[in-house]
DNA sequence: TCGCGCGCTTGATCTGGGTCAAGGTTGACC
DNA sequence: GGTCAACCTTGACCCAGATCAAGCGCGCGA
């Protein structure tokens, strides 16, 4: 090929980690210079909406670094957020123009960006890409049918406790950190940003946090580093029945 | 082609309806031969279990009659559901094999269905199948989450207003029937599935039916048989914006 | 170094919806 | 037409989580 150097890192994906890097490595040269073309960077700051709801979306992503959060907000004020968007996460509709709820980034975020068109057209020409859509719509489809069980039947301490295990499990996954270890990671959202993705009121997200720490489930230096000491401890805190993969 | 009629058959779908329709009407008929070669009805009675939750799915396939749900349990009894399925809706998950819910039958039901492995080969070797594939499941994500913020941040009342409009609406587009006048439709659901649906205890869906009716917002005949007197009344105590094109 | 604001915690009180309990309706089957 | 079992309604009471309110602590800019 005429480009060795550009294909080589393509196919790393170094860029943008994990999702793409599952379409990159099945695809031809040809279609990595394409993808080449089409792509960009975006920089966005804390706070900063990456797109209203309602507006017109020119370009399907995914993201580098940062946290993101779809959110919906009714009339009155009231909002839920539907979505977490954390790195390698994808961002787009293809096929559809406009965006249903706000996209908002929560931390300073670095987005990859494809041009929606050409995107699409490569899509139709080339299915394994197509079949990748397929997949991580239907993966966002299980989270948010699980996420509805968290929502609709859990009570405020289980609802902590599945967020909690649900960031564990992506930050875990994310760094390849050995699992045997105690967890510990930064917690990526304001209390008031939990309160929105579990339906609670910031008041009762910070009680319940505090009830966590008190009983042993969790470890807090500041108010956002946390250590799990058990993740199993957790599980059960969350009324889970699986672990995802997370134990042995 | 050899069998003018069959093919025939198959591009008005007959017996499957809108869904299957958007994909035949743009199948060549050779396609819509091998369509019909791995299609089969399978039939079900109220209170059936069509899925468990975990078992390996070996089709595809749409609702042609009867009602369908999806559900999710915990260890301890406590339920979720996070889909309902109303004719014409797809049942499946192309490319993966088992069910992460149970898929109840709570009516008699009538399925079409399509061998899995054969519709998946199709489905890599014909793009608008794959293609219509992604648009329905975007659909159904698109439906998840909106369930999302009814279950996080509305009031019951709110709940059963925006339930019965989710109804109305399908029974509406379904039946073609004019909205300029009162909608008139029947629950497809017992008070405990409602329950079930909105995440609230049968009583609570009982009490807050009958606020409704006695406010004017609903009229009741019996226990199920349902007219909505004014349809934006309807939408303003669902807290909904938009009314979804049913209104002019 | 000060103060100021944002994010967070904690307390007191209130309330929507859950829980428990007692019937009422309807329709299928003998 | 009587019985029985779902399914539904309604009442009384309770509690998890919302609401209202006060104050803490840390980081940042002056």
């Amino acid at each position: 090929m005429l480009n060795d150097e550009k294909t080589q890192v393509s196919n790393e994906c170094a860029d943008c980690p994990i999702r793409h890097r599952a379409v990159c490595a099945r695809c031809e040269s040809d279609e990595l210079e394409q993808l080449e073309e089409i792509k960009y960077y975006r920089n966005f700051e804390a706070g900063q909406t990456i797109i209203w709801s309602g507006d017109r979306m020119d370009f399907v992503g995914s993201v580098v670094s940062g946290i993101a959060t779809l959110t919906q907000t009714m009339e009155d004020g009231r909002t839920q957020m539907v979505g977490l968007l954390l790195p390698s996460d994808f961002v787009g509709r293809p096929g559809r123009d406009g965006s249903p709820y706000d996209v908002v980034a929560t931390t300073d975020l670095v987005m990859c960006c494809f041009r929606k068109r050409p995107f699409e057209d490569m899509m139709s020409r080339t299915p394994h890409i197509a079949h990748r859509l397929l997949e991580m719509t239907l993966d966002e489809l299980d989270a948010a049918r699980e996420w509805m069980l968290v929502l609709g039947r859990k009570t405020a301490r289980e609802k902590i406790a599945s967020l909690l295990t649900i960031i564990a499990r992506r930050d875990a996954s994310l760094n390849l950190r050995p699992t045997h270890d105690a967890l510990v990671f930064d917690l990526p959202l304001t209390r008031e940003a939990m309160a929105d993705y579990l339906g609670l009121t910031l008041e009762t997200v910070s009680r319940q946090i505090s009830a966590l720490k008190r009983d042993g489930v969790i470890e807090l230096e500041g108010k956002r580093h946390v250590t799990i000491p058990d993740f199993s401890r957790l599980l059960d805190e969350a009324g889970d029945d699986s672990d995802g993969g997370m134990l042995a």
